[in-house]
DNA sequence: GTCTATAGGCTGATAGAC
DNA sequence: GTCTATCAGCCTATAGAC
């Protein structure tokens, strides 16, 4: 991440500085990316979008792929922390289910085009992620196995496979949030005739629809 | 789809015919579409997997962008036969909303690959879709809604909002199918320790998650 | 750090023989 | 219908001036 951060000092006038040069280009490249693949963005385009001359990704990021695998790398962290904390508090089942379902969609909500990157790397084996991370995801399902494996052992959830539980959280959020685009053009279009949902009462409802269908009886 | 079926006749005997060149290539695009998008497709690849001709997607296709639009259109109109045929019955709600599911279940494995060519899709606003395909996708939803109409008349379901359950079901299912790619590859190489999950009984579940996280009380 | 100009590779599509 | 050969366009990355 901020490698380069040090190396600030006095510029000539006409310049940005080289944080903010940086900034602009994940996250151009961010929104691009989601919308059209790693394959289906230019590095034009996104230094279009980022006001940012096509030679500063090879600079700052040694290439398009480094540029691709920076945004990926930055906040994966975030979210397994948060997920390692909650892990470790002594509350139920149905309340750690809901803390996590509402953490991965915080993760979502504050980093809009990420869902759509990792749903692309889903689809394609994660032939496109750095190899160190890989290791990290099965963290994430490592997670809602204890959870499952603790509120079965509670009594209080059914005795469901803690894998398609998992699929049904992170798919759900993954899916609403990286499906923004077409839905907003169809409500955009009055093609579907309802208004634009609020992403937090989506979270609340995956919350409320898991400890309901989990619940054991 | 079948527009050149007719032109059948007698053919050199190294030749294939027609119809099974077309076939190979559906099929070869489908799995590599799937897997790396449009953009990240190379025509020469689907040629070589369909151990066909690079210039037969030509021919057939009229270029690449008229495959992939063949691809789509192809099994779209099987499912929302199916769907038009469920509504119409004198059902329960929750019978019909299993129902449902199922149907969609069986449109992602009589067609690998297609769930992702759709998220694909829905993450890129359905820019490479077909127009004419576009105002089918609202009756999909539409269905959702009238089912949970029905059941909160009924009594039966909660008075949830229609838009985040059509969500919950097109979204779980859509990322479970279309997420195997990285799913098989995590468990083949030991770093997520559990079996390959069956397609089948995972829309069983998601059947029973929705049928008792919707029941009303 | 930023910019321009350009090299070099790959890709989709076509022309034309069979 | 199928194949080979070829071409024009686009795209990433680099060299070198400032």
């Amino acid at each position: 991440m901020a490698e380069r951060a040090h190396l600030e000092s006095r510029r000539t006038p006409g310049q940005r500085d080289s944080e903010a040069t940086r900034e602009a280009l994940l996250s151009a490249a961010t929104e691009l990316f989601a919308d059209r693949g790693f394959s289906g963005t230019t590095v034009e385009a996104i230094a279009r979008r980022a006001r940012v001359n096509k030679a500063m990704i090879n600079y700052h990021f040694a290439g398009k792929r480094g540029l691709y695998t920076a945004i990926l790398s930055r906040d994966f962290g975030w979210a397994l922390a948060r997920i390692k904390e909650l892990m470790k508090e002594p509350t139920r089942a149905d309340e750690k289910l809901s803390r996590f379902i509402a953490i991965f969609g915080e993760l979502h909500q504050r980093r809009p085009g990420l869902s759509a990157l990792l749903l692309r790397e889903a689809m394609s084996a994660g032939r496109g992620l750095d190899p160190a991370i890989l290791p990290n995801i099965p963290q994430i399902f490592g997670a809602v196995q204890s959870i499952v494996a603790q509120g079965v052992a509670e009594g209080a959830f059914r005795a469901v496979d803690p894998l398609f539980t998992h699929h049904m959280v992170i798919g759900s959020l993954a899916f609403f949030f990286a499906a923004k685009p077409l839905r907003d053009r169809l409500i955009a279009e009055g093609i579907v005739p309802v208004a634009l949902p609020d992403p937090s009462q989506f979270i609340t409802h995956v919350q409320e629809l898991l400890r309901r269908g989990l619940a054991k009886g």
